[in-house]
DNA sequence: TTCGTTCGCATAACATTGTTACGCCGATGT
DNA sequence: ACATCGGCGTAACAATGTTATGCGAACGAA
């Protein structure tokens, strides 16, 4: 592995186990065994290693949306959709706010970080507009994409910030199943 | 103004004009116009400091929406508090985020600063018990009410993380009146 | 009044942070 | 064989949160 990866792979493993506090330049150079001018030399700074985690951050997003669109099914509709979105987001709750909650102070993704953010959203798109056109429901699939995202996120932000005001798990995943059943019928269901 | 009221108000300041990132002890107490030392007689550090401002910020928060619905008609209706809940939020992005999205690495409310919090929601609760018995919706207000704040925090957060893909402003504004729109209906209108 | 105690706070130090200057060493090319 | 250059360890820098120390004013008891 380039020393790159291992650098990246020792911050993101930080990120994960102690969270954006401990996330600085020493501990992941000791971590993966090289000295903070490692850092500089590959990333150009702590910020240009924030950006890598968050680009990667939204590459393993992605690839868990993927995964459950190609089994097909109930987990590739949308309600299967938002299931997966939701369980990466609380099994990765550190990297979901690094990516949407400003968990690093004073880094901001470059444009070309956020374009790339933006194309996981790609999935979701995809997911829509294949519901769309199988229920006769007209407009546009991006537009209709976007509102059911600002949902899920909606319930998975307040979840993850501590807002929600549920007794236990079972209850947190019961409002939002009931969400989901609410906000699609609001969105991808013929009126 | 006591010493607690100038360190909080210098520490606000602070907030708004430069960032979280900008929000150190140093800077506080320059501003407040007294020593380091004052940080820790009155609020037993930095972690301290940022919960009162956690608090601070959802009393003001609370304060704006109720304001929103002592006007009455169009301002006090759920649309109306929504266009005020989103006002606040862009208009103070980094208290949001303090609020919302862990702008402070290693901070998070204490229980009691939580329910002080949640206490804001009430704002929302007492809206759409209004709302609901007057249309003759059934159900928990406080069930209802949660989903409609899930819904409104989803489309203003994803606007302050820079990943909605509006044009311009009036794009924004727009394409969130629409969602309220759907949102309440899913909500507090009879099926 | 006078003395001891307590409270608010400034000074200064400490460890830890991001960052950079410097220099070494091995690879690479001529 | 020699020069050049890229990767990187060492060590320093300023800025950060935090704490120990001590000073002076206010307050209470004698």
């Amino acid at each position: 592995m380039s020393s790159k990866n291992s650098i990246l792979a020792a911050a993101i493993e930080i990120l994960h186990s102690e969270g954006a506090g401990a996330l600085t330049v020493r501990s992941v150079a000791k971590a993966a065994g090289c000295s903070t001018t490692g850092v500089y030399t590959w990333f150009g700074g702590k910020n240009g290693l924030v950006e890598a985690i968050f680009i990667d951050g939204f590459a393993r997003f992605g690839n868990a949306l993927v995964r459950a669109r190609k089994k097909g099914g109930v987990e590739g509709s949308p309600r299967g959709l938002a299931l997966a979105y939701r369980k990466w987001a609380l099994a990765n709750p550190t990297h979901y706010m690094v990516m949407f909650g400003r968990a690093v102070p004073d880094f901001r993704p470059s444009p070309d970080a956020l374009i790339q953010a933006r194309a996981t959203f790609e999935h979701l798109v995809q997911s829509t507009s294949e519901l769309m056109q199988s229920s006769g429901v007209s407009g546009s699939p991006l537009e209709v994409a976007y509102h059911v995202w600002a949902g899920i996120h909606g319930y998975v932000s307040l979840e993850l910030a501590g807002m929600d005001m549920a007794e236990n798990t079972a209850e947190r995943a019961r409002r939002f199943a009931e969400g989901m059943r609410r906000l699609h019928k609001a969105w991808l269901e013929p009126t």
